[in-house]
DNA sequence: ACTATCATCGAACACTTGTTCGAAGCGTCT
DNA sequence: AGACGCTTCGAACAAGTGTTCGATGATAGT
């Protein structure tokens, strides 16, 4: 019957990606095995590649599905919004709550993006090209809007990616603050240091957090 | 005659250090055999096996080698300078730099953080916490000095480190600024949101910049 | 109950991996 | 020349790698 939303077929290939994405998260692409992976999923090896067909195509369903939700998620949520900080305000909050929510993937997606090669590595990459091009655009909007001067937008950029993506060496849920306070603090840091000490006096930062937040949660939770 | 300031052993050790770095750097750690290094080197497989006794003791004395450079230029660079924002640019500069200079190891010494296992790993981490440490220290000191409120000084200074080490990601030196522009462009962005938006208003901050750079060349450039 | 499709498995293959060992080459001092 | 210590090497080993193949079990439609 295929009432359901999700075919058993799809059901088990979300858990085989979401299990390899933690092993991968902690052990590191090349040094986890296809034996560890069939541990980890109580599969049998040659039971796995009836999923994919080889083990850099599970890399790639892991980074390739992980990052069209990111950008899926955040092109719906910055739908409707015109203002471009808020736009930005918006972009950093999905990122960043989609990244505490799933950290194994997007440690995988941000640590092994070399670790991929060919035609699979073009995919994703040309994913993440549009991904980074909306922010360089969206900084660049805001540069001009508020007549920033003497700053790159290139490095302003790869700055902020690097902020929120250097998350996963060190910021852990149980000792650090929360997915909405850290949102904060990175947009406050990053956004006052890019449009100088003009601006943003009287503007509250941390306006409507809660609202987006539930609407962003993944599908790889069960 | 032993007139010169390095042996024969040391030498060649700093070369097979270095190009192990870039092969490293260019592959990743664990998708590069001991026969592509033996390759890269132009030594035998066994010769190798001279100068270390393992592969993850070669990755850790380029890992080690490469920090201890960078906090010891940094902590020379410091001496004398009490100022705490002036330090904190200081170091800024000197990481940046070494980063451009030395892209390969610092690579390696990013990206390949984990992929050292226990002893070698404590030895490296001990060292690393030290330098941390002294930027959450620096970053306490400003955030007094200043009464600068509403920031996690350890989120700051992690997204710092994120601005700073991702870098290896992204950075082209045909394409991008050149270093002093660079760490000018990172120290503004990340101080000036630091701070607020109350000081910093007649601070220049690309004060004094080329006269330091030449001392923090590395070791590695022959 | 029969069958066709889906899903899973054990066993094996061809290959690469890091590391070791004993022997040989090399340069330098006596 | 001879001998000693430093440096280099070829060959081999045991272990682990990703992947394939043919066969078996499960499932659902008729």
């Amino acid at each position: 019957m295929p009432s359901e939303s999700q075919s058993r077929y799809d059901q088990k290939l979300v858990h085989v990606l979401k299990t390899s994405a933690a092993v991968f998260a902690d052990k590191g692409y090349h040094s986890t095995s296809m034996r560890d992976i069939s541990r980890a999923t109580k599969m049998s090896l040659s039971g796995l590649y009836y999923y994919f067909k080889s083990k850099e195509e599970l890399l790639f369903l892991i980074q390739d599905y992980c990052f069209s939700t990111v950008i899926g998620d955040c092109r719906r949520l910055l739908e409707g919004v015109d203002d471009p900080v808020g736009r930005l305000k918006l972009l950093i909050e999905n990122h960043l709550n989609y990244f505490v929510n799933n950290m194994n993937e997007m440690k995988v997606l941000s640590h092994e993006a070399n670790s991929i090669t060919g035609d699979l590595f073009r995919k994703v990459n040309s994913k993440k090209r549009q991904y980074v091009d909306l922010v360089i655009a969206l900084l660049g909007e805001i540069a001009s809007e508020r007549r920033v001067e003497r700053v790159d937008v290139r490095v302003a950029a790869f700055s902020l990616f690097g902020m929120m993506n250097w998350s996963y060496n060190w910021y852990s849920p149980r000792k650090d603050l929360d997915v909405a306070e850290l949102s904060d603090q990175m947009t406050r840091l990053f956004l006052t240091g890019f449009i100088g000490d003009k601006a943003l006096k009287s503007e509250r930062l941390e306006t409507g957090r809660e609202s987006h937040l539930d609407r962003t949660v993944s599908i790889w939770q069960h």
